[in-house]
Parts: structure tokens; sequence; C-alpha cells
DNA sequence: GACTTTCAGATTGCATACAATTTGGACAGC
DNA sequence: GCTGTCCAAATTGTATGCAATCTGAAAGTC
């Protein structure tokens, strides 16, 4: 399993951060599903794995408990979270109402530099779009989420942004585990349509359709309570 | 200095994770400011005032560090958050955004039992404002920002309630430093509004004055960026 | 045979020891 | 007298060791 992506940097940076790094690769292989919900970190495997004392795994995982995607239980360890259908549901909520307002700001703000970064990215996520195979679901998932945190940075709220990082990467994990399609591919049109509208300076409109964009994906999945008597849940992904 | 409030439970709870309730603890003091802005927090001393290691310790400074209450700085520690004006805008901007979604929600779901609790805890905060001294000030601030958690809370979403948690205790901290007359008075007048319009049901009033209120509030701070180059900002509070 | 009990292995919670880094001041030089 | 360098005290970063807790299975009992 080939967990450590490209560490690029061993040399210049003297990792100005271990536990940072540790997390932010963590992070990466959670929202594109290489690592499922309900899988046991334990401080020794990721320890070893990044070749850190527990220590650090541990304060990896901490910052991973704090932003949502991981649920650590006292005694027992850490695990990657497995949403229920009502946290999904806040989830998503939450991203009704920040939105419709980060696209707002966005539009106020963004210069056309930023809009041709835009559309390379929507272009490269249309790429993944074409592709078959995992690996392609998963780029494409992440490029998805991508677009909307380009436009939290564009809205230039450092405090929404952080939000909206800690939302998208949830919605990754919901997605991945009651999204019927995968990934709506009517989804790619809408951003599409979405920056257009934040091009022509019509913001209300653009704030709107990003509303509806979100009840699109939100309405992809099938959150039904499930039934039974909830025999721990995580059962049922074994 | 009295920092540990009654530790009132020694005994029976195992206290089930120390470094939530030192958490707590120095979150309560930096809310009503016993903890001043750029305050450090060594690991060592807070580790010797709560009685546990540096282990401990570091990981509450890690906790209220993802809360924005902290600022760490590597290799130098960790000091009480000290806002700039921008940042202060920002906490305002999004508060703006998310709380009028909140009362949207708390009025659809507020029961009349929670109506009495209101009640009660606007009363209580009347009494402080009545009060004089230093004391009644915090407890003031405090709990005005507790309006608006227990709205988060009625609201039902877990998430936002995070939220609201951190912006209220960061709004707590940049009130502390740039707040005019200490707090608006005005704003609990509004604070009883705002519940009357929730209780008789006018969901839409109750958002718009939420907003209304958001901006008085704002409105009382001096937010002018510090002129100078900016010299270390500290420098000003010494 | 099914159920309870006990215990060993494994894992986390926490404290402590050591290394790395920063800081403030003493001291030397100009 | 002022500036620059160097060093020691203090503080953080990290690793590791030990105690506490949980898990799963073997052994014992009904």
């Amino acid at each position: 399993m080939t967990l450590l992506e490209n560490t690029s940097t061993p040399p210049d940076p003297v990792t100005e951060d271990r536990s940072m790094a540790i997390r932010e690769t963590l992070r990466n292989a959670i929202i594109d599903r290489r690592l499922a919900p309900g899988t046991k970190l334990s401080e020794a495997e990721v320890g070893a794995l990044f070749d850190v004392s527990r220590t650090v795994a541990r304060a990896a995982l901490q910052m991973l408990t704090f932003e949502g995607l991981v649920k650590t239980e006292r005694n027992r360890g850490a695990f990657v979270s497995h949403p229920t259908p009502e946290e999904a549901r806040q989830i998503f909520a939450s991203r009704r109402l920040i939105e419709p307002g980060i696209v707002a700001a966005a539009s106020e703000r963004i210069t056309p530099d930023d809009i041709a970064r835009f559309r390379e990215q929507l272009i490269e996520e249309e790429r993944h779009i074409n592709e078959r195979g995992p690996a392609a679901r998963r780029a494409e998932i992440k490029a998805s989420g991508d677009f909307h945190l380009m436009l939290a940075s564009v809205a230039g709220n450092a405090i929404l942004q952080r939000f909206m990082d800690e939302l998208v990467a949830r919605s990754s994990l919901v997605i991945a585990l009651y999204g019927r399609s995968g990934v709506s591919s009517c989804g790619h049109s809408e951003h599409f349509a979405i920056l257009d509208l934040i091009e022509r300076g019509d913001a209300k409109r653009a704030a709107d359709l990003m509303l509806h964009h979100i009840d699109h994906i939100e309405a992809d999945l099938d959150l039904q309570p499930k039934q039974g008597v909830a025999l721990k849940d995580v059962l049922a992904t074994g």
C-alpha cells in the first residue's frame, strides 16, 4: 500500500512540521478513499509508516480528529470516520449556509487570473471524468472538491476557508459511503455554469446555482437511516 | 491567580479526558479575559498548574490552537491569540453567514421548554449588566456569547454548533481587544427581541434582526489597521 | 454444548529523558 | 559608548518506557 505519496521535499524545507505533513498525507488518503471509513489507524502503525515516534503520529491523529475525519475512542484508538446519515445531512446543511456566501464574496474579489486557473482546474476535472478506473474516480472526487475549495480561497476569508476544508473533506467521506452514482457528473457542468455566472458578475444567480448544486449532490445520496437495531453500523462495511 | 475553577468532580467521573478538561478551563479563562491576548502559555507552566505532564498540557494547547484561541510558533511556544483587525472582520463576516441560518433552524425546532431556559439566561445576563466590577463585566461577556451558543444548540446541527463555539470564543477576544464600550448594552435588548420573534414563529424577521445585531456588535469595534509599520503588533499591548 | 471466567497479548494514556532550538546577556572588539 | 559574537539557561520537539485498559480466546463450569 503506497500511502506515502511523493514526499517530494526531504532535503530543503527541513520538514517544518512532521505531524502536519502526516496529517496532510492521511487526509488526502481519506478524502480519495484509499483509506475506507472504519479503517483503524493505530498510532504505532502510522508512526512506523512515516518513520516517526508514536508521539508525532498521535499529534497528527488528534488533528484529524478535530477535523472530523477521524474518530478516536478512548483506550481503543483512532478510526477513519464513518459518518451517519444524520451527520451527512448536517454537513450539507452547513454547506448550504456557507457556500452561497462564499460565492458572493468570491464574485467580488475574483481576478481574470483566478478565472484562468479555475478553467484549467475544470478541464482537469473533465479529463478525470472521461477516464476509467478507480484511480480516475478518486482524482475526480478530489478535483470536484477542489473547485469548491478554490472558491473559498478566492473569497478571502481564512476562517470560512478552514470550515470549507473540513466540510468538503467530510463530504467526500459521505459520498464514498452513501453515493449512488459515485459522483454525479451533472455536478461538473454546474461547476462550469457557476464559474460563468461569477465571471459575468452575476453574484446572485451564481449563489443560487451553488445552492442548487449542493442540493443535487445531496440528492444523489441514499441517506436512509439503516434499519435494524443499528448493530454497530460498522458491521455493514466489515 | 485562580485559573483553576472549582474542578468539582475529582472522584467519580474518572476525569474522562484530562487534556479536554484543561482545554475547557483555559478556554473559559481566555474567553472572559482572565488570560489576556499575547499571554504566553508554556507547556511546563500549564502542566504544573493542572498537575499533569507536558504531554497532556501540550495536547490541550494543540486543541486551543485548532480553535484559533491560541497561536503556537514553532520552537517558541503557545500564546493567547491576538487577532488582527482583518481577522476580526473575517470572524464577523463568518457569523453573518452562519447565524441567520441558525436562527431559522432554531425557529423551527425550539420548544416551550427551550424558551423558558432562554428567558432565564437573558435575565441572568441582565443581572450582570447591572452589576459593577470586572468580574461582572466578564460574566456579562460570557453570558452574551452564551445566548448565541444556546441558539446554535437548539438549531440541532452539531457541526454548526462547533463552528459557532469557535466564532463566539474568538469574538470575545476581538471585543476584548477592539471594543469601545466593553459590551454594547443594546445587544442585550436585541437578544430579547430576537427571542420574541422566534417565539412568535417569525423566523424571517428574527434572522434579519440577528444580522443587524451582529452588525451592531461589529460597529462597536475600533478596527483601524494600527498605523505605523505594524511593528510586531504585540508591542502595542506589551 | 452453551455460557461465564480468566488471562495474555496488544494498544492506548501518560510521564519522563534527551536532543534541538531559541533567547537574553555577558564579554570582547571597534 | 556602541555593536557584534558567543555561550548558557530555558523551552520546545521527539523518542521511549511503564502503567492502565481493552480484546479475544482458551479454559473451566453448569
